[in-house]
DNA sequence: CCGGCTATCAACACCGTGTCGAGAATCTCG
DNA sequence: CGAGATTCTCGACACGGTGTTGATAGCCGG
């Protein structure tokens, strides 16, 4: 299965045709404002005021490109997953060829992707619990990747490089879900982290151990 | 290792002394009445106002009793993982004796607490982006169950139960960040979860791969 | 040169937080 | 008992952030 954006789009949100207008340059300063006074700042501390005069723009004129603050760190972390899910496409359908080694290159891939925009994938994570947006589209997400990795799975089975056990998606959620934490708290310095050098490394051998239940897994 | 609380205290947030008091009582409605309006509005979405009115008092009142909104959250929090850590106490000390019975019983116990006060948790879980107090009280409670894990995966690594691999830190680490996420989704229903009966079972099937690697431990 | 679309902002209404200062109720001890 | 401290209470205010309204300015096609 390769990793398919379901079209979420969520393009312009008002009523302006894509393109080169002077309002579309605006929109563009919201948003890299937005994510550079992330990198030194709380989303929680960020007033839609300091977005406008960051842009250039006072405040009214803000709601003219979004139609609130959370709106934009959306189109932000839409960006990022889109961002994230090309970097991790077809990843998985090459499992088989050497597995270790793919596990690996789609765990770094989604490491990588979401260290380079740290401040917005800390944002999102901060934001989820309080804004329904930003917790149905990282779900939509979630659930895009739990369902490559369980077709994954699915495959190392038919082909006896891993036994049965658990039912695959019940495992692809569990390890999806640890590498969503354990990525975060290493990105975000928050809580009991692994050191961001070795996380790769951590995850992988989890994963490896639960898929393949210490049977080193034959190459295809 | 056992489980010991490090006093974190934070009693009667007011110079009042512990005890019989009128505002004693107060302070009890205020939390009783969060734990109460948690159970069907998010946190945001109730105001001091709300937790005033219930409690029978104005919202200057509240600020009396405590110094924010998110005080009393973190009142509640303590409590909770007072109880988690109560429940948990010394099951980790006799894991050699029954290692899949006793790490399950350790799952398990930690779902049940967690699922008695579900919106505790998730309310806390929500805020934690936010406050830094219980972003900290947190992570210093997990940092806490962190250890616990680490000594007991070192000890049966010991005996030659488990084969040796990952530094027994970071391994416990990812063990528990799972637990964390996947335990706060089944409970939330936020984002791809694993059915409720079936969530211990799952974690514990990961926790005995990642530490056994598929050798079946031995009883000691 | 006019009607419609894009773009802009000053001023306003609203809501939740946290503070202040003036009180009422209760407790303590001479 | 009653004077002074302490516990407890709230009306009224100041503040800061959000989102809306209505008036206005440029611009482009017909």
């Amino acid at each position: 299965m390769t990793i398919a954006r379901a079209a979420a789009g969520s393009g312009t949100p008002r009523g302006r045709r894509p393109g080169r207008s002077p309002g579309d340059h605006r929109e563009r300063a919201i948003l890299a404002t937005a994510e550079r006074l992330l990198r030194h700042r709380a989303f929680a501390d960020i007033s839609i005021d300091d977005l406008a005069r960051g842009a250039g723009i006072s405040r009214p004129t803000f709601y003219f490109y979004f139609p609130s603050k959370d709106a934009v760190l959306l189109t932000l972390l839409d960006r990022v997953t889109e961002e994230a899910d090309a970097a991790a496409a077809g990843v998985l359908d090459r499992v088989a060829e050497d597995p270790p080694a793919r596990w690996r290159e789609l765990i770094r891939r989604f490491h990588d992707t979401f260290g380079a925009h740290r401040a917005v994938a800390v944002a999102c994570a901060q934001v989820r619990g309080t804004n329904a947006e930003v917790r149905d589209l990282w779900a939509a997400v979630l659930e895009r990747w739990v369902r490559c990795t369980e077709a994954a799975i699915e495959a190392e089975r038919r082909r006896g490089a891993a036994p049965d056990g658990l039912p695959a998606r019940a495992l692809a959620i569990a390890l999806n879900s640890m590498n969503e934490r354990v990525l975060y708290a290493t990105l975000a310095g928050d809580g009991p982290a692994v050191a961001e050098a070795d996380v790769v490394d951590v995850l992988l051998d989890v994963w490896l151990a639960a898929i393949y239940r210490g049977a080193a897994p034959p190459p295809a």
